[in-house]
DNA sequence: AGCACGCATAGAGGCATGTCAATATAGATG
DNA sequence: CATCTATATTGACATGCCTCTATGCGTGCT
């Protein structure tokens, strides 16, 4: 199921309370992200300019072994925070913006918007 | 440290890569909230008219343990997204709406201020 | 075909985490 | 002061997670 399904209709965490199935489905987004190797493997994704980068290089970026990473890559391609492309005998991971996106309309505070629209 | 002084040059996951420090700064935050039982006592906090909540209303909210939710609460005061206040007999607890705002600008993807700046 | 390289998967070990029952603490109330 | 209610803390157990080594799979090269 999308993400952006979940939260069609309440596109905040501040709007009204998350259900059960809303909150599992949120929280293992936020558990994806809540491992300092995997943020810092997203962040080198995302402000990569090519838009996309090699699994050699992400490995290069950190003194753990080759298997580690590929499980940290793998945890972040269940969420659908990154997507991934073979080409010739490498491998490159691009991140889905919309993903992020997503999670940072759902943590933007009510106070913002304050003019938006009414609340309750 | 505060997280918003760690990432005072930085606002943005997509705009440089975080360095190991910023990564197990920020990770303990989206760790925090990587839990569905603390992702909806965050959502039932913030979403709340009076702005507070009594803990035993959260323990209303939930099929678990009084010990269980106390533990989420603190791990959410841990990490700052909540803070507390004894009045009497109850316990009050608030949203810090910055730390979500904090967060919220860290995932947003460079897509929206397209024109602010070229990269490096 | 055989080999080298890049990446993924399998399995194991050790530490962290979510949950509970039991107990402690703090404040109100008689 | 004794007791009751509301919340926090402790300790234990089961599960999950991060990491590693060993191995498998796909691709290009000789």
């Amino acid at each position: 199921m999308e993400l952006l399904q979940i939260l069609e209709c309440s596109p905040s965490l501040v709007r009204e309370p998350l259900d059960g199935e809303q909150a599992a489905a949120v929280a293992r987004v936020f558990k994806a992200l809540g491992d300092p190797v995997r943020l810092r493997i997203v962040s080198i994704v995302a402000s990569h300019s090519g838009g996309e980068v090699c699994v050699c290089d992400i490995n290069d970026a950190f003194d753990l072994s080759q298997p580690t990473i590929s499980h940290h890559l793998k945890v972040l391609k269940d969420v659908g925070l990154l997507v991934s492309e073979r080409r010739a005998s490498w491998v490159y991971y691009r991140l889905v913006p919309e993903r992020l996106a997503e999670l940072s309309v759902l943590l933007t505070p009510a106070t913002i918007p304050a003019a938006a629209g009414a609340g309750v």
